[in-house]
RNA sequence: GCCCGGGUGGUGAAAUUGGUAGACACAACGGACUUAAAAUCCGUCGAGGCUUAACCCCUCGUACCGGUUCGAUUCCGGUCCCGGGCACCA
């Protein structure tokens, strides 16, 4: 045996080795139970990062440890290969996104490959090849067809002087990421996912999740965000009235039309069938709320600037048009929006109040969605803190309808709106209705029950039940992703492609010129005849959002070159569902969240089965408890039985201000830190040029932050090996893990322990594992503490998932191990046995190298054929 | 702003169901080996105090404030700070 530890020549020996007996070959043939470990394949975006290698190496000790435990473990790797970040280096190094894309993968596979990971390669897939996303646009027809698929207009970032539509990301500030020009809201149509038509189901598998993580959830349902409440309207007097602003007629027949639409929302009344009962007049301006109790507090609504009634009163109002039209600058997304100064101006409307039948001025708020709900609001500024602040600035009266509900004697005090004591029960709901007429003295339920009802009478409202979730759009005016396949004909109108024209291939070989999608400029794409009519047509030019490849590739990996539809049936029934999903938690919501609503379309499409289950997209209202067999968890609904997800790669980020305050990104290898004696930094400086640089936050290892660290050199320098076990071993999975140089020596250090000590052991001569004998006291005690290392480890392989602990056991064991050092025949089959049960329990955290010691301890035996030791 | 996490020695962490806080490592320091260095091995290592007969004992300590409990890193309420997500990064 060599007497000391080489890595490189190890890892590439094992790795031919586990390749000759295509080890990690899942078979599927029902001998053994099918274990399916799935990681989330990565974005082939140059090379692997830190994450990369956290997440395969987790998928990997799992996969590894199952299959020791007698698994058929399939764990396969793809790529989700179309993006934004090929098209920006299209741009940068006027390359073909395809053509950047394939190398990428070429090296980035080579990189898996050398991490040792027991990967199923035949099973690869790449989400740009039009044999995967063929099946994507044959999903999409058929959905179309059915309406789950619809057109509408959505708001988009629009870039004014590259006259493109620009992803949240390529906002900075406001502007422009490449023009630096203001960004504006624009509206294009979209096609949309109905996602709010599966909202009940969503939520309710939710329930079903045993195996997923708490928090995930939490945020889903948060997401889904299902809440009671009342949808009401205010009647706009009619044209002529005090009210509205002068411009001709006609205002109330245009009203009539854009404001009386049914309702948008992904709702359905919880007593009897939507719209029975509400009014069918015109002139309504809509609202939902969760807190109905509060309407007598009302003091004005504010609508969207968007919202079609904001859009009249602007018709003869300057400044309000001018005020909606700055509304309009800046990007769409929430945060940015929910961040910003609350801005309002007054329409001059006046509603009138359902109930007091007084007049309500109309605002217009830069803080309403009109996304959500009915892009309008009621606002009571005594209950609810944005409002407040909107009634302070701008000075409506502060109305008190509720008050803290009456404890013991004496009756509590009337309190005004104020801060935390007000919080406490008035967000519990638990106060009483005041300075609301008939209504006073009624509690949350009770008022809510009374004012639903008495809308409703005057058929101006009713209880609804609402969703915050919203219908996923996936257009993209973009030239790297997916084409959807539809042909608009000026005759027949938006036409899927056929089937036998299937798939509409991607030209791979265009380099795009940031202004817009090139495939519009290409009428060799977009020139073509309707399916229907025959005619002259044009193609959409538009692709999808990547995260519709993303939604269904778990299932394609069972039976990756089926010709005949998504899946082949009976392998996706012999693997699905995943046994165990491994990503970051920065997935927990949408990735997510999509791919379980794309395992249910592709259920009602029957892809996985013949036989298409009722789905219970309104689930038993029959309340508690009225179906357990909804809450235990079916393949055919969901698709991950249990998720791990895996905390962030942190790493310090580092950066000097450029021209405009621009921040330049500098990576932390390039950075020298100075710290003070308690390891606190106290300043860095660049070590090219020793001039300092600022010291931003630890985020998640990223491009944008320029704060990633190379995996390659650490495996280069002291193989995978090391790498997997430092990064196993410095937190548990779930954590976030923040990087440092520091310790991978330590990783190293242990595992030329490891072998040190096998390697003397081997070199006395290998004796027969533990049975029976005479032992000391000593010899008792370590193989006392052996067995109960098997034990820990096997449960904090198995059941914990937590491999830091399961490291740390080994190390308290070989500690033990060393000190030990008796010599007599049963002292040495005691060590031989302990030797043996490290180098399996090791096996799948650093399998190189275990597989070679295995081969010194156990001549002529193959690693591969041992199952996990048992205590 | 909203939703979800996290905060324990100089550092990463451990404490699995409310029961000895700091396992296992990293760094540092001391020692052995060496002409020397590296490597390796051994030892010390939360803060403060006490005591040298004793490496024995005492007090404090898990971001901060409060609560429940015989007992809280763990449960509850609040605060601060850090991170993730917010629908076109993936």
């Amino acid at each position: 045996m060599q007497s000391s530890y080489h890595p490189a020549s190890i890892e590439q020996q094992m790795q031919q080795h586990w390749e000759d007996r295509h080890a990690f070959r899942a078979s599927g043939s029902g001998d053994k139970p099918g274990y399916y470990c799935l990681s989330m394949f990565p974005y082939p975006s140059g090379k692997l990062h830190m994450g990369h290698v956290r997440n395969y190496t987790i998928g990997d000790v799992l996969s590894r440890y199952h299959r020791m435990k007698g698994f058929d473990v399939m764990q396969p790797m793809g790529w989700d290969a179309f993006g934004l970040p090929a098209e920006n280096a299209a741009l940068a190094n006027n390359v073909p996104p395809a053509a950047w894309t394939y190398s990428n993968i070429e090296y980035m596979k080579k990189q898996l490959k050398s991490l040792g990971l027991g990967i199923d390669w035949s099973r690869e897939i790449a989400t740009c090849k039009p044999d995967y996303y063929r099946w994507e646009q044959w999903l999409f027809t058929r959905l179309f067809n059915k309406g789950v698929i619809y057109k509408k207009l959505a708001m988009v970032n629009w870039d004014p002087v590259d006259h493109t539509v620009l992803a949240n990301e390529q906002v900075i500030d406001g502007r422009g990421w490449r023009s630096g020009a203001l960004v504006e809201k624009r509206e294009i149509p979209m096609y949309f996912f109905r996602i709010t038509q599966y909202a009940e189901e969503l939520l309710a598998g939710l329930d079903t999740l045993d195996g997923w993580p708490e928090q995930v959830r939490i945020m889903q349902s948060n997401w889904i965000g299902k809440s009671y409440g009342v949808r009401f309207a205010f009647e706009i007097p009619a044209a002529g009235g005090t009210s509205l602003p002068s411009p001709a007629g006609g205002i109330t027949s245009d009203l009539a039309g854009v404001i009386s639409q049914p309702s948008r929302m992904a709702s359905s009344s919880i007593r009897g069938t939507e719209g029975e009962g509400v009014s069918t007049k015109s002139n309504l301006l809509w609202v939902y709320t969760t807190r109905a109790d509060t309407i007598m507090g009302v003091t004005f609504v504010a609508v969207a600037a968007e919202h079609p009634l904001a859009t009249l009163a602007a018709q003869g109002n300057a400044r309000l048009a001018k005020f909606i039209e700055e509304c309009k600058q800046g990007g769409v997304a929430e945060a940015d929006i929910a961040t910003m100064e609350k801005k309002g101006m007054d329409t001059g409307l006046k509603v009138t109040h359902p109930l007091t039948g007084e007049q309500i001025p109309v605002w217009v708020g830069n803080y309403v969605l009109m996304s959500y709900g009915e892009g309008a609001v009621m606002a009571v500024p005594a209950h609810d803190e944005r409002d407040f602040g909107f009634a302070q600035k701008y000075g409506f009266p502060i109305r008190q309808v509720i008050k803290e509900r009456e404890k013991g004697s004496g009756g509590a005090e009337v309190l005004p709106f104020s801060g935390a004591a007000w919080q406490e029960w008035y967000a519990s709901k638990d106060g009483v209705c005041v300075n609301s007429g008939k209504y006073d003295g009624l509690n949350y339920e009770q008022a809510v029950d009374a004012i639903a009802a008495d809308l409703k009478a005057k058929g101006l409202g009713d209880k609804q039940v609402q969703f915050r979730l919203r219908d996923w759009g996936i257009s993209r005016q973009r030239y790297w992703g997916c084409p959807i396949p539809i042909i608009h004909c000026q005759s027949c109108g938006d036409v899927p492609v056929p089937d036998e024209q299937l798939p509409v291939k991607l030209p791979e070989d265009v380099v795009p010129d940031g202004a817009g999608s090139p495939l519009a400029k290409m009428p060799e794409f977009y020139e073509c005849t309707c399916p229907k009519c025959g005619g002259k047509a044009r193609r959409e030019t538009d692709t999808m959002d990547t995260f519709v490849e993303s939604s269904w590739y778990y299932a394609r990996y069972t039976s990756p070159d089926c010709t005949t539809g998504m899946v082949d049936k009976d392998a996706a029934q012999h693997w699905l569902p995943v046994d165990q999903y491994i990503g970051g938690i920065e997935h927990a919501i949408l990735h997510l969240l999509y791919a379980r609503f794309f395992h249910k379309l592709m259920r009602d499409e029957g892809v996985f089965s013949n036989i298409i289950p009722p789905h219970p997209n309104s689930p038993p209202s029959a309340g508690e408890g009225a179906n357990d067999a909804l809450r235990a968890f079916n393949p055919l609904d969901e698709p991950f039985k249990n998720l791990l997800t895996q905390g962030m790669v942190v790493a310090p980020t580092f950066y000097r201000e450029g021209k405009g305050g621009k921040k330049l990104w500098i990576n932390p290898a390039d950075v020298e830190v100075a710290t003070d004696d308690k390891g606190r930094p106290t300043g860095a400086r660049l070590k090219t040029d020793g001039q300092p640089v600022e010291i931003g936050g630890t985020e998640k290892m990223a491009k944008s932050k320029n704060n990633g660290v190379d995996p390659q050199a650490i495996i280069d320098q002291y193989g995978a090996d090391t790498a997997r076990l430092f990064i196993m071993f410095v937190a548990p999975p779930e954590q976030s893990l923040e990087w440092s140089d520091a310790g991978v020596e330590g990783a190293f250090r242990f595992l030329k322990r490891v072998w040190k000590a096998t390697h003397d052991h081997v070199e006395r001569g290998i004796v027969a594992a533990y049975r029976n004998g005479e032992l000391s006291a000593a010899a008792k005690a370590l193989r006392l503490q052996l067995h109960q290392t098997i034990k820990k480890v096997d449960d904090d392989m198995g059941r914990r998932k937590t491999f830091n602990t399961a490291i740390a056991a080994n190390m308290e064991l070989l500690n033990a191990l060393t000190r030990f050092g008796e010599q007599t025949p049963a002292a040495r089959s005691v060590t031989q046995e302990a030797l043996e049960a490290i180098a399996l329990m090791l096996n799948p955290i650093v399998p190189h190298v275990c597989q070679a010691l295995w081969a010194e301890l156990r001549p002529g035996t193959d690693l591969l054929d041992q199952g996990f030791p048992e205590a």
